[in-house]
DNA sequence: CCGGACGCGCAAACCGGTTTAGCGAACCGG
DNA sequence: CCGGTTCGCTAAACCGGTTTGCGCGTCCGG
């Protein structure tokens, strides 16, 4: 049963041109350097034999892979469930289809990362979620493989692209503040796996992505004198699901509030369905104010007020940072860059019902 | 300047570690056939020099790279706009990381899908969106890797995974028909760029998605005499503003109708905010039935109608399909599922309005 | 008529691993 | 004491391309 004819080598179409295999890989990487028939004539016994040059023997040769990895500490099917993850991947995408590279999603392997990075064939890598401290960091720098942090601080010599997460949350609190909410809860993603897992509030002082967030709302509510307390910050996956699911939870908990700070548009979507199905009108009973400004923050009813990041430019930026290190450009000194946060004010909030009206029963 | 070390080789670790290439290869890969000892020697020496095995040079001596590819006839900036993709992602990423494979994206470069997948590092591909006659998937057989093609029927040497269109679609139309709509708007995602762009109707016949979703619901129309003039078949891309703004455009032209078909989720979300950004009452005024249940649906107001496809399912039992053909096992014959659809009712469709209401102008 | 430049193509080294065949020493039973 | 295993390791071939350095023949200007 010989179905698979075995694929032809360089060295058949040279045998059957008459020709090197030098000659043949000048056929398709360097014509100029042949007598445009011979290249011809090759190329046309390459066709005929179905020919096409090995890619993995190529990037040996070459050492380059013509890919980026895109690299994430959880599992992919949790990452792909993240809508915040599908803009990310069109802006990285987009930079890296301009530039003729192609994407490779790493993660964990058989619940190992660094298995997973080792087993990578990338010309570098954009880490999302993952701190200049986590050992695998450390790894693919000893491999020698430039990378850039999303949403992180990072070394000189690596490239970092961020927002300024914490003035987000800052502003988004201060907002619902201004509207005259008090009673608030706080909705968090989960904080990356892999990592211990001390209870969420503990870590505020984190400096990952939830843990910037949460200062920014801790930070305008102190200088109003508000207080929020460790039962009113409830986490979830940074889903649908997710954030309606954290809001009941809190809701059935006995917690009552008039606002929701989520942070993720995701989690906030899911909010808005669960107060609906609770009865709770929008804005009128209940204020949410989610982040990132994705698409389906323009979707929903009402419109979210959501704190805007420009999520897809950081997928390119974050790109266009790694292949500069790839190509060796800017020497040693790798970019670092800072994005602006601000709030979009739409529909889902406005002014906080009287004391003592129908949601607003402290908890 | 050589700020780049040189990462280490195999013949530097066997050199310091005083043993042939072959022994720290043993090390890494067949322990067992090593003197434990030797091997956590040579494991020590590796460690110290930072030393990891190049994979591209273990997957060309392997002749295996342990990842699939996922290949999209669009750029991977339009499908991952298409939060169906998300979905599919996840379950496709399941199926792979549970076997140990990884994930490579391949999207046309510089234009060209037939250049991406030369330089895919794959052991297969899992394609969606393209149909067995496109000249890639001629291409990719010669190269002599497994393929499986989902929602489109393929050679029995490939797989193959699909649901009933079709039938999904008639049972959408025939609801809103039992609802007793009569005049209907069709929204369907663009046909697959790299085809000739003949206006869209005449495709009707066509087997990829849209062409089989539109014969659905034609046929159910037809049924019940109910006529569906060409204008009121609508196109845009499979986003949120694709479907907002096909609902707009047909809106603006004049056209009117009680009941709006739209092939995707996505665009069915863009279409209740477009309706009632136009004062229309989702159902009361209008009626919008989706297409495949995304997470989505779950959570707009009111919660969508649609037309349920296993998706993430769908993604998993592809890649599952596709290593088994990796793996040899099945010899030749490929596996070919067809799942089927169903029709899930939620709140966004009611009763069609009294002939004369509000939004029922014949257009 | 000569020397150099140029155009064309080739042989061989190289990329960095894996894997096969086999060698020598130690061990073992008879 | 001897032939056969077993153990531990190695040399060399191999995966399938790219690339460097060079040889050969031809053309051309002087």
């Amino acid at each position: 049963m010989q179905d698979r004819p075995r694929r032809p080598r360089i060295a058949d179409v040279a045998r059957e041109a008459g020709v090197s295999k030098t000659a043949v890989s000048f056929a398709f990487n360097s014509p100029g350097r042949l007598n445009p028939a011979t290249a011809a004539r090759i190329r046309d016994v390459a066709d005929l034999l179905g020919y096409r040059p090995n890619p993995v023997a190529r990037m040996l040769a070459q050492r380059r892979t013509m890919a980026v990895g895109i690299l994430t500490p959880q599992p992919l099917s949790v990452t792909f469930s993240n809508p915040f993850f599908g803009t990310f991947g069109e802006g990285a995408a987009e930079a890296a289809e301009g530039a003729g590279y192609g994407l490779f999603f790493v993660s964990p392997l058989q619940g190992s990362l660094a298995r997973a990075i080792g087993r990578a064939t990338v010309d570098g890598f954009v880490a999302i979620g993952l701190t200049e401290d986590h050992p695998e960091v450390e790894q693919i720098r000893r491999s020698g493989l430039p990378i850039v942090l999303v949403d992180a601080p990072a070394f000189p010599e690596h490239g970092s692209i961020e927002v300024d997460d914490e003035e987000g949350a800052r502003g988004a609190a201060a907002h619902l503040l201004g509207l005259g909410h008090r009673e608030l809860l706080v909705i968090g993603v989960e904080p990356p796996v892999g990592r211990e897992a001390r209870p969420y509030p503990a870590r505020a002082d984190g400096d990952d992505v939830p843990g910037r967030r949460l200062r920014g709302y801790r930070s305008a509510l102190a200088a109003r004198r508000v207080a929020l307390g460790d039962e009113r910050v409830v986490v979830g996956p940074a889903t649908f699901a997710g954030g309606a699911a954290a809001f009941n939870r809190a809701w059935e908990d006995g917690l009552r509030f008039s606002g929701v700070l989520a942070m993720s548009d995701a989690m906030a979507v899911g909010v808005l369905r669960a107060a609906r199905d609770l009865g709770l009108a929008v804005p009128r009973d209940l204020s949410v104010v989610g982040f990132d400004d994705l698409e389906i923050a323009r979707q929903t009813e009402p419109p979210l007020t959501t704190v805007h990041q420009p999520v897809r430019r950081k997928g390119a930026e974050a790109v266009r940072i790694l292949l500069s290190l790839v190509d060796g450009r800017d020497g040693d000194r790798a970019e670092h860059l800072r994005l602006p946060t601000r709030l979009i004010v739409r529909g889902s909030s406005g002014p906080a019902p009287r004391p003592g009206g129908p949601a607003t029963r402290s908890g």
